[in-house]
DNA sequence: ACCTATGTGGGGAGAAGTGGGGAATTGTGG
DNA sequence: CCACAATTCCCCACTTCTCCCCACATAGGT
């Protein structure tokens, strides 16, 4: 399970160092294959270990693709999904479209989110986590209610 | 399983590089032998191997043409289908009828969509991204039923 | 204070993408 | 049936990208 949150540079080549204290467990539970693709709904993107990618990816293949939210679903996310595999120096190499994508320039902010990370652009992030904060404070459930049951 | 975004230039003569990492699949699947048409509900193409494309010809063939729908996109699918080989330089031509259905200039990209890829012209496919993320991010639930079940 | 582990940066070889010349093939009109 | 035009395909040259390697800087522990 990945957690916390790791502040990291990306040079001028595209690299990403993965935070030494993971690559241990991407090694022996994917061999060092890793996936990064886009999120769906905010402009950052999902790293993920070869073998918690395929589990994800073979229950959006299920998706009927006739229909046209789950086509554009799929084009999202498995379409922008690349194959990112370590280097010698336990850095992955981020596609060029996938770094427009989240505007990631060089400060980057990695979230470790159980099963993936979440790659920001640091400015991206701070921003994000205010108006999550702010969304937050307010205090009306007309949220998901299985949120209601969580105590914090 | 093919994965993830490519950007490509089309070149003046209408030739088409497949990045190189799908190559080799091509050529030992499909003996490199490629078919590309034109996806029936966007202005985009699809780009089939040969062995994939034979599965799913067998499945349109099957459809009962006494259905509108049907012999709709029996046409459109299969009446647009174009066997386009790769060269010695591992390139496709892709025909100009269907380069002029998908608005393809010269500036493309190539999105993997498991079994086939889908080519879009690199304009539309922005526009269609920032669609398609708009759309994710209304919360409302009418959609396929089976995507609510999926956690990315 | 030293040493090791980790993050960061860049040089350079080789692979991959791009673009065009020109021969071979196909198609069309006379 | 031939001549001409258009298209397709092979080849070569050039540019860009990717990945390996090495080097340094920084931080943390001994």
């Amino acid at each position: 399970m990945f957690r916390g949150i790791t502040n990291l540079n990306i040079d001028t080549k595209g690299r990403l160092a993965i935070p030494s204290r993971y690559r241990d467990v991407i090694t022996t539970e994917a061999s060092g294959h890793i996936v990064v693709t886009v999120d769906h709904t905010d402009r950052c993107l999902l790293v993920y270990p070869m073998n918690e990618w395929i589990d994800l990816e073979q229950k959006l293949m299920k998706l009927n693709n006739m229909h046209r939210r789950a086509r554009n679903v799929q084009r999202l996310i498995l379409g922008h999904a690349h194959e990112c595999d370590l280097d010698s120096q336990g850095r992955i190499l981020v596609p060029a479209p996938l770094r427009e994508y989240a505007g990631l320039a060089k400060k980057a902010v990695l979230v470790g989110q159980m099963k993936k990370f979440e790659l920001w652009d640091a400015e991206a992030w701070q921003k994000q986590t205010e108006a999550m904060i702010e969304e937050a404070r307010s205090d009306d459930f007309d949220m998901d209610e299985s949120l209601n049951q969580v105590s914090i």
